[in-house]
DNA sequence: CCGCGATTTGAGAACGATTCTCATTAGCCT
DNA sequence: AGGCTAATGAGAATCGTTCTCAAATCGCGG
């Protein structure tokens, strides 16, 4: 018996799907948390996990160092354009990008690249709110 | 008065230098410690940052999300292919993925966009190393 | 419907990286 | 040399993540 099923798996899945962008595990929790039982930390991060090996979930590295994932549409390889401030994230497929690093990879000798290109920025709504409070100052 | 000159900052900078690659904070601070008088890692940390603030050094997250930082040559923007085994790093210029990256922000209403675009493999030495040791098997 | 064994869970401890605190040290300018 | 102040270092504090282990749970066979 390889795998069971279990409502927390169940919730973080959903919740994951609920999220507009790109969420950290702890702001998982917490959300779970409040909504209903008290499913554990641990539980999360395990389920989080488990997600992202079986390819349900993307996940990276915010430059903040906080683990970031994300419920996967598109099964295939993708990149990201995410938002710095409310986690709002894009899909969008780079098939140049693709090419060239893997040219770039092969000019240098190197085997078995794999790439890591995400765009960080502020969203429309984002930039508008902080200008909207910069002039407030 | 702003920024004052200490043979600690000095010997971060070194150390720097003479890594082949990346490194991480701790095993600077490790190294730095071996070989001379007991450098603390908060002064490690702290020069570390500094230099990242003033683009003397490159800074990017490993997947295990631990902080790499390696001096940076050229003081412009670059990205980096990188020896997942061995650290090894290669300064790679992409004009035109920062154009793509730059277009792809603003036509989705993103504002101040940076991106993160490195490459991870296996240089030639590393791939031949395993190759040697899987025929072994 | 019941029981059994293996898998999961949850609370908190453990852990590793990074940041903070604060008393002490040491640049830099006069 | 003397003073002002930024920088240092040791350790505590913080934060995210993983581990531990007893207790709860799932899913199968009966």
């Amino acid at each position: 018996m390889a795998q069971r099923n279990t409502w927390q798996r169940e919730r973080v899945r959903e919740a994951l799907s609920d999220a507009r962008g790109f969420v950290s595990a702890q702001s998982l929790h917490a959300t779970l948390r409040d909504e209903n039982t008290g499913i554990g930390l641990a539980t999360v991060y395990r389920a989080l996990a488990g997600l992202a090996a079986q390819g349900e979930a993307d996940s990276l590295q915010s430059p903040e160092g906080e683990a970031l994932y994300r419920a996967c549409s598109s099964t295939g390889h993708h990149h990201h354009l995410i938002c710095r401030s409310c986690g709002l994230t894009v899909e969008i497929e780079a098939t140049d990008v693709e090419q060239w690093a893997k040219r770039t990879a092969e000019r240098h000798g190197f085997r078995d690249a794999e790439h890591v290109v995400d765009i960080f920025g502020l969203c429309a709504t984002c930039a508008a709110a902080r200008d909207a409070q910069r002039d407030a100052n």
